[in-house]
DNA sequence: TATTGTTATACTCTATAACTATA
DNA sequence: TATAGTTATAGAGTATAACAATA
């Protein structure tokens, strides 16, 4: 990709900015799209008081009833000590419990709380429909397409 | 989405983690799939000294000699605040040169030196096949077509 | 010895308000 | 007044090392 060498010292006035070389970068896009998501899930999520993580972690404590804080951290792909302030808050609001495991007294059995369900609920309503927003215009298929490819990077080699 | 009430206080073993709630959640797998690519990337970029940032600055400025840190930004998707420190550090490495604008001495026109060309060239070619790796599988309609949902999420009215 | 959860820590990225110098 | 770049700062996410309790 041979450039052209900088012009001499008149003024150079950029009215469209190229991206001519990030045009094909996955990681780029990935970025921006992410950061659209990640910004209308913030604030789709504000009313319940949850974030990306404590929202992510809600609802795989209430399909996983038991879970242990290792699988938990394994499943939202982030490091173990990175999940503790994460449980700390969902158990301080009384959404989750820590519960001994009497055959492992090292790990704790993740459960949601009556009132956590019930958050759990209404949280994934919201998500599920600003999420249809987002992706208006967007067709099934071409959904199908794109969450099965980015399963497919998740899974790159490179992973784990 | 009903969930059945919490088992009786029995010791609940979890063996396989269901995610079935966050399946179709969109921003789950691109959050999933983009640390992938970023955790990747920073391998990449590493033996360049580069990160994610400073590589797309890198790239946007040689692909648009004379720009303003404000349309930089704005290409980048940050903050003008936040980008500040990224073009320090590109021209405390000689890679980039902060040129005044005669007409308008408020601004900047940002350009590559030569050394910023010549390691946008090796970086360029080092990420991008990088990522031939890590998509590797994914057939090229199929990129095609994620790149293009991608920036259609990019574009969702909630973002501009 | 290895594993579970924890503490402490450091780095990066993101976001906002307020300043300066120019326009 | 408004804009370009800057400073300061705070919040959030990520990553690693080291520890106590337990297996």
């Amino acid at each position: 990709m041979k450039k052209p060498a900088v012009k001499p010292a008149e003024a150079t006035v950029v009215t469209h900015v190229s991206d001519v070389t990030l045009r094909n970068f996955m990681g780029y896009h990935m970025k921006r799209a992410f950061n659209v998501v990640q910004t209308d899930l913030v604030q789709t999520l504000k009313p319940f008081d949850l974030r990306m993580l404590t929202y992510t972690a809600l609802v795989l404590i209430v399909d996983n009833p038991g879970m242990r804080q290792s699988q938990l951290a394994d499943g939202m792909d982030i490091e173990r000590p990175n999940l503790v302030v994460i449980i700390d808050e969902l158990e301080r609001r009384e959404l989750i419990i820590r519960e001994r495991v009497p055959t492992d007294r090292r790990a704790y059995a993740l459960k949601a709380t009556l009132a956590g369900q019930q958050l759990y609920e209404k949280a994934v309503a919201a998500v599920t429909k600003h999420e249809a927003l987002l992706l208006d215009g967007i067709d099934d298929a071409t959904r199908a397409t794109v969450i099965a490819a980015l399963k497919q990077i998740e899974k790159s080699p490179r992973k784990g």
